[in-house]
DNA sequence: GCAATTCTGGACCTTGACATCCACTTTGAC
DNA sequence: GTCAAAGTGGATGTCAAGGTCCAGAATTGC
């Protein structure tokens, strides 16, 4: 019962990406984030093309958040990879409940329901632990270096 | 995202169930569950096993409830088939999560036990469409030869 | 231009949930 | 006792989610 794993993933690298606005690698996110490496590859594909993420190749590339932490929502993290599916008509096709769903859909729609709002009004920038952010330890010299370049 | 499709079926088997309390027979809920004979058989054993339902073979044998149905929680039948993993502790298995959920998995946990007050809080009783209960066309009539019998 | 770095996208493999089937046991009716 | 009805449990099949791998394209530094 619940979130599948790839959503898990997602959301672990969307507050990972969250808590540093520089950007990472995905080696570095995944080390941080603990999902196997050439699976994050296409979660963060996916969050790439819903819109959540921006990738950048080449030398000192990685991923970003592509808008602030604070106007992304649970939600739309979860939504890039698996679109909820919330329940609208009777899973059996019965046609006395064509336009309204039986007690036991009801149900669980509304506990859907009830999920999806919360997790709509929770940002990522909420979710970004203060005193440690989810960065792996080399984060710091790598900002370093990026910051000596310029 | 959300429950399995086997949460889905006992669900609606038991649902079937708390609308007919004399009993059905596994093809009579396959018929009216709209689910799968063969898998039903297993679900309806998994159901059994952890006592919500009782099965008696032979003739004039099938399944009923092993409890009122205003007895029975929804969550009692999810967790018969899927037990309900709460997230105790980090998945990332970090340390500093020892005892104390990132602010990630504490959000969902938090929507996980909503969920499960919610479907704690409702009985199968609740469930049954007063006017159309679940069950096939000829259940009225095995009923009456059944008390034709007695 | 060349080499190193990093994302992109497609092919492929693995595993567990979903589902089927069948031989066996129990039960009731005759 | 025999037969048909009905659940039990194990073996097996199927398919999508999860996961790996690699060739290719884009980018940067030299």
């Amino acid at each position: 019962m619940f979130l599948s794993q790839t959503v898990e993933y997602a959301l672990r690298a969307a507050v990972c990406l969250a808590g540093q606005p520089e950007g990472q690698t995905t080696p570095e996110i995944a080390e941080t984030t603990k999902v196997p490496p050439s699976y994050l590859s296409k979660v963060l594909q996916g969050l790439g093309r819903a819109g959540i993420v921006e990738g950048k190749r080449g030398v000192g590339g990685g991923f970003k958040l592509a808008r602030p932490a604070a106007r992304i929502s649970v939600l739309d993290v979860i939504a890039a990879v698996e679109p909820v599916q919330r329940i609208e008509r009777c899973p059996l096709g019965l046609a006395a409940h064509a336009d309204k769903l039986c007690p036991l859909h009801k149900k669980l729609d509304d506990a859907l329901a009830e999920v999806e709002r919360a997790f709509a009004s929770t940002t990522l920038a909420e979710l970004v632990e203060p005193d440690q952010p989810l960065q792996p330890l080399d984060a710091l010299v790598r900002k370093r270096r990026g910051a000596e370049r310029a």
